[in-house]
DNA sequence: AACTTGACGTGAC
DNA sequence: AGTCACGCCAAGT
Protein backbone atom coordinates (compact mmCIF):
# COMPACT_ATOMS: atom_id res chain seq x y z
CA UNK A 1 0.00 0.00 0.00
CA UNK A 2 1.15 3.58 -0.99
CA UNK A 3 2.70 4.93 2.55
CA UNK A 4 1.97 8.73 1.68
CA UNK A 5 -0.17 9.95 -1.01
CA UNK A 6 2.42 12.58 -0.95
CA UNK A 7 4.44 9.60 -2.94
CA UNK A 8 2.25 9.61 -5.00
CA UNK A 9 1.09 12.92 -5.58
CA UNK A 10 5.08 14.01 -6.56
CA UNK A 11 5.33 11.45 -9.05
CA UNK A 12 2.33 12.93 -10.76
CA UNK A 13 3.28 16.35 -10.72
CA UNK A 14 6.96 15.66 -11.61
CA UNK A 15 5.54 13.27 -14.65
CA UNK A 16 3.37 16.68 -16.10
CA UNK A 17 4.94 17.54 -19.57
CA UNK A 18 6.31 20.58 -20.30
CA UNK A 19 3.04 23.13 -21.45
CA UNK A 20 0.82 21.54 -19.44
CA UNK A 21 -1.13 21.86 -16.19
CA UNK A 22 -3.25 20.01 -13.61
CA UNK A 23 -5.80 20.55 -11.33
CA UNK A 24 -5.33 19.60 -7.93
CA UNK A 25 -8.72 18.25 -7.52
CA UNK A 26 -8.20 15.51 -10.52
CA UNK A 27 -4.72 14.93 -8.70
CA UNK A 28 -6.37 13.97 -5.15
CA UNK A 29 -8.37 11.49 -6.90
CA UNK A 30 -6.19 9.90 -9.31
CA UNK A 31 -4.16 8.78 -5.96
CA UNK A 32 -4.65 5.52 -4.12
CA UNK A 33 -6.30 6.81 -1.14
CA UNK A 34 -8.88 10.02 -2.74
CA UNK A 35 -7.96 13.21 -1.25
CA UNK A 36 -9.98 16.80 -1.41
CA UNK A 37 -8.05 19.54 -3.63
CA UNK A 38 -7.28 20.79 0.00
CA UNK A 39 -5.11 18.18 0.92
CA UNK A 40 -3.08 18.45 -2.28
CA UNK A 41 -2.56 21.99 -1.34
CA UNK A 42 -1.41 21.38 1.76
CA UNK A 43 0.89 18.28 0.97
CA UNK A 44 2.36 20.71 -2.27
CA UNK A 45 3.30 23.01 0.87
CA UNK A 46 5.77 20.77 1.63
CA UNK A 47 6.76 20.09 -1.86
CA UNK A 48 10.47 19.13 -2.48
CA UNK A 49 12.53 21.34 -4.62
CA UNK A 50 12.69 20.86 -8.21
CA UNK A 51 9.12 19.71 -8.35
CA UNK A 52 7.23 21.40 -10.95
CA UNK A 53 4.54 22.98 -8.65
CA UNK A 54 3.65 25.81 -10.88
CA UNK A 55 2.02 23.43 -13.00
CA UNK A 56 -0.22 23.01 -10.70
CA UNK A 57 -3.50 25.11 -10.83
CA UNK A 58 -7.37 25.39 -10.16
CA UNK A 59 -9.98 23.54 -12.08
CA UNK A 60 -11.00 26.88 -13.31
CA UNK A 61 -7.45 27.84 -14.67
CA UNK A 62 -6.64 30.27 -12.31
CA UNK A 63 -3.58 30.51 -10.01
CA UNK A 64 -4.06 30.12 -6.42
CA UNK A 65 -2.91 32.61 -4.21
CA UNK A 66 -0.49 31.17 -1.39
CA UNK A 67 -1.09 33.00 1.98
CA UNK A 68 -1.94 36.27 0.60
CA UNK A 69 0.89 36.27 -0.88
CA UNK A 70 0.19 37.23 -4.80
CA UNK A 71 4.14 36.68 -5.66
CA UNK A 72 3.79 33.27 -5.67
CA UNK A 73 0.80 34.11 -8.24
CA UNK A 74 2.92 36.03 -10.10
CA UNK A 75 6.00 33.50 -10.30
CA UNK A 76 3.20 30.91 -11.31
CA UNK A 77 2.56 33.02 -14.31
CA UNK A 78 5.76 33.57 -15.34
CA UNK A 79 7.19 29.99 -15.20
CA UNK A 80 4.02 28.69 -17.04
CA UNK A 81 4.21 31.65 -20.12
CA UNK A 82 7.91 30.74 -20.06
CA UNK A 83 6.74 27.57 -20.60
CA UNK A 84 4.73 28.56 -23.86
CA UNK A 85 1.09 27.80 -21.98
CA UNK A 86 -1.57 30.32 -23.17
CA UNK A 87 -3.20 32.42 -21.00
CA UNK A 88 -6.24 34.36 -20.69
CA UNK A 89 -6.13 36.85 -18.33
CA UNK A 90 -5.25 36.18 -15.57
CA UNK A 91 -6.27 32.21 -16.20
CA UNK A 92 -4.88 29.53 -17.68
CA UNK A 93 -5.90 28.17 -21.00
CA UNK A 94 -7.34 25.04 -19.45
CA UNK A 95 -9.26 24.13 -22.57
CA UNK A 96 -5.40 23.92 -24.14
CA UNK A 97 -3.49 22.69 -21.32
CA UNK A 98 -5.34 21.15 -18.58
CA UNK A 99 -4.55 17.22 -18.64
CA UNK A 100 -6.08 14.20 -16.52
CA UNK A 101 -2.96 12.90 -14.20
CA UNK A 102 -3.90 9.39 -15.07
CA UNK A 103 -3.11 9.84 -18.31
CA UNK A 104 0.48 10.35 -17.35
C1' DA B 1 -4.23 17.82 22.36
C1' DA B 2 -7.76 21.02 20.28
C1' DC B 3 -9.07 24.64 17.23
C1' DT B 4 -8.63 27.39 12.99
C1' DT B 5 -7.51 27.98 8.50
C1' DG B 6 -6.73 26.69 4.19
C1' DA B 7 -2.08 26.13 -3.02
C1' DC B 8 -9.96 23.29 -3.97
C1' DG B 9 -14.33 21.65 -6.06
C1' DT B 10 -19.06 21.42 -6.92
C1' DG B 11 -23.71 22.47 -6.17
C1' DA B 12 -27.24 25.59 -4.77
C1' DC B 13 -29.42 30.22 -4.55
C1' DA C 1 -23.78 35.00 -14.18
C1' DG C 2 -22.11 36.14 -9.62
C1' DT C 3 -22.28 34.82 -4.80
C1' DC C 4 -22.94 31.68 -0.88
C1' DA C 5 -22.37 27.50 1.43
C1' DC C 6 -20.71 22.91 2.40
C1' DG C 7 -17.59 18.95 2.05
C1' DC C 8 -12.73 17.36 2.08
C1' DC C 9 -9.09 16.41 5.96
C1' DA C 10 -4.23 17.72 6.82
C1' DA C 11 -0.94 20.99 8.80
C1' DG C 12 0.13 24.97 11.53
C1' DT C 13 -0.68 27.55 15.71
Amino acid sequence: MASNGKEELFALVAKVPVGAVVSYGDLGQVLSNRVSGLVIGHWMGSCPEGLPWWRVVAKDGRLVVFKRDPSFALAQRQLLENEKVAFNGDLVDVSRHLVQPDLL
